[in-house]
DNA sequence: CGGTGCTTTCCGCTCAGCGATACGGTGGGC
DNA sequence: GCCCACCGTATCGCTGAGCGGAAAGCACCG
C-alpha cells in the first residue's frame, strides 16, 4: 500500500480481503474493535477500509454498528460456479429425493480435503443435523466425502490417507488400511455407505455425480436416523438423480446462465421476462 | 492509489470492488480483457488486482483462463444475515408448505425499491419460473413483493409510487392510485395476491414475515399455475409457516449463529460435534 | 509467416494509503 | 458525581505501494 506501514509487503486488496475473512460461522456479527483485531490491522486502518467496503455494500451495519457481511458480497458470491450452475441445476432433483423420502438430501463437492456442502434440504421431519451450506467435513466420515474420495485420483486418496484421519464415533474409520479398503469396496458396488461414522445415531448412502471427464467433482447423499436405515432401497433413485443432474450439466457446459436469457436488456424494458411469479 | 493513475480519487478498494462487480448473472465468466473493459480498468491493473484476488479465491480462473467468482467469496457470503439467520431458520418451514403443495415456495426480502428473492424451493411438478436465488423483481408486480410494499412505512410507499411502474402484462397495475388501493386491499385481507401480473399463466400469494419492530423485512409467498389457482386456500398455512420463522427469528436474535455451538475448536480436534452425516 | 488479439511482465514516477495521535461519547466502578 | 477504560471516528504529513504505458510472449488465423 501506500506509505508508513508497520507491516510493509502487505497489499491494500490483501488487507480489505483480511477484513472479508474475519467473518466466520461462529463471527458472523464483529465490533470494529474485534474485526481489526482478527485482520491484523489498527484500528484506523480497518475503519477506513471497511468504510469503503460499506460503500459498496460488501459489508454493512447493524443498528448497533456492528460490521456484518453486506448484501452484495451475498450476491457476488452466488455467480460462483458451484451455486449458480450446479446448485441451480442439481435442486429440483434433489427437491424430488426429499419428496420421496423426507430425509435431508446433501450435495457437496471437493475443495482441498474437504467436502464442503453446496446445498442441503431439510424438514422438520429429517434427522436434526447441524450441518449447513457452506460447511466444511471431512472426506473419510461422511458419505457425500467417501463417494467423492472413492472416485478421486490415486495421487489425491494417497495424500488424503498420509494424513491424520480424525475420529468423531467408535465407528468412525481411521485406519489407513481399512479406509482405503472401503473406498475399494465404495467403488466397487458404486455407492457410499457410512453407519455412525460422523455422528451417532445416523447414517447414510451417497453417489458421486459423474463429470464429463477425470474425477467426478460432486456428489449426492441422504442421511437418515439408524433406526429408519434401509440405506440400499434409496439407492436406484438417488443414482438416477446424480445421473440427470450430471447430463443436464453436461448439456448447458457452455451457457453462462442456465435457464436464463442472456445479455438481458434492463428490467423495465423487457416485455415479458417470465421472470417470475404471477 | 498509488501513483501514476488515470483516474485519480478512486481508491484501490473500490478498483478491487469493480473486478468483483464486473460479474452478473449473464456473465458469471469473463476474460482478463472483459473483465478490465467491464470494470473500467486497465489490462494490466486488472490483471495484477485479479490476480490478488484469485489468491484469496475471490475469484478463480477455469481451465480456459476465464475469471470466475471464487469458493472463497461464496464461502464469505454465505455469513450474511440474509442467508445465515433468515434463510437458515426459514427453509424447513418453507420445505414443509413445499411439501404440501409442490408449487414454488419464495423468501424474499426489501432491499432498495426491489424484492430481492433469497430462497426458492421448486421441483419438477412447480410451474417452471425463471426467478432465481439473488434475483431482483419488481415490488409492485410481485406477490412478496406486495407483500412487503404494503406493510412499508408510508413516505417509502409513496417514493415507491412517484417512481414509474413498469408493465409486464397486461395485468400488471401500472397506475399509482390503483396499486395505492391494492396496496390497502393487502394489509386490510393481511396478505398479498397477483393474478399473471409478473408472468402470463401464473399467479401468487404471499404474506410479510413480521418483524419484532417497524415493517417486515421479508415475506413468503408461493406462486401456482393459473390454472389450478385457489390461493386463499392456501392463507392460513403460509401465514402460520410466516409467524413461526418470525418467533424463531426473536428468539434467536442475539444468537450469532443459530443452532450452531459458538467459537467451536478446529475440526480435528472436536470429539463428537454432531455436525453431520453418518 | 506477418497480422491481430489476447495475457503477462517490467519498471520508474507519484499520490493514495498508512496509522500515531487526538477527540468525543458511553458505560462501569466506586 | 467523578474518574478511567475503551470504543468509534477524524486529522494529517510521510512514504513506498500501486499505477499503467510499453513491450514481450503466446495462440490462432488466413
Amino acid at each position: 500500500m501506500a506509505g508508513n506501514t508497520r507491516s510493509p509487503g502487505q497489499s491494500v486488496t490483501a488487507r480489505a480481503l483480511a477484513l472479508l475473512g474475519a467473518f466466520d460461522v461462529a463471527h458472523p456479527r464483529l465490533p470494529l474493535s474485534e474485526l481489526a483485531r482478527r485482520a491484523g490491522l489498527p484500528a484506523a486502518t480497518a475503519h477506513r477500509l471497511a468504510g469503503e467496503l460499506e460503500a459498496w455494500r460488501a459489508l454493512d451495519r447493524d443498528d448497533d454498528g456492528y460490521y456484518r457481511i453486506g448484501l452484495r458480497l451475498w450476491e457476488a458470491g452466488l455467480l460462483a460456479p458451484v451455486s449458480g450452475r450446479l446448485r441451480e441445476i442439481a435442486m429440483p432433483f434433489m427437491q424430488d429425493l426429499y419428496e420421496a423420502t423426507r430425509e435431508n438430501i446433501h450435495l457437496a463437492v471437493r475443495d482441498g480435503f474437504d467436502a464442503l456442502y453446496v446445498e442441503k434440504l431439510s424438514g422438520h421431519r429429517s434427522v436434526p443435523i447441524i450441518s449447513r451450506i457452506g460447511t466444511r467435513l471431512p472426506m473419510h466420515s461422511t458419505g457425500v466425502g467417501k463417494a467423492l474420495l472413492a472416485y478421486a485420483e490415486q495421487p489425491f486418496v494417497h495424500a488424503y490417507c498420509e494424513r491424520p484421519l480424525p475420529r468423531y464415533t467408535r465407528y468412525t474409520i481411521s485406519e489407513r488400511g481399512r479406509l482405503l479398503r472401503e473406498l475399494r469396496l465404495t467403488t466397487e458396488r458404486g455407492y457410499a455407505l457410512t453407519t455412525e461414522e460422523m455422528t451417532l445415531g445416523s447414517c447414510s448412502v451417497a453417489v458421486p455425480i459423474p463429470s464429463e471427464e477425470g474425477a467426478p467433482t460432486a456428489a449426492l447423499g441422504i442421511v437418515v436416523h439408524s433406526a429408519r436405515a434401509e440405506l440400499p432401497r434409496l439407492v436406484p433413485a438417488l443414482r438416477r438423480s446424480a445421473e440427470a443432474i450430471a447430463r443436464r450439466m453436461a448439456e448447458t457446459a457452455d451457457d453462462p446462465a442456465p435457464g436464463f436469457l442472456h445479455d438481458l436488456p434492463p428490467l423495465s424494458a423487457r416485455a415479458n421476462p417470465r421472470a417470475d411469479s404471477g
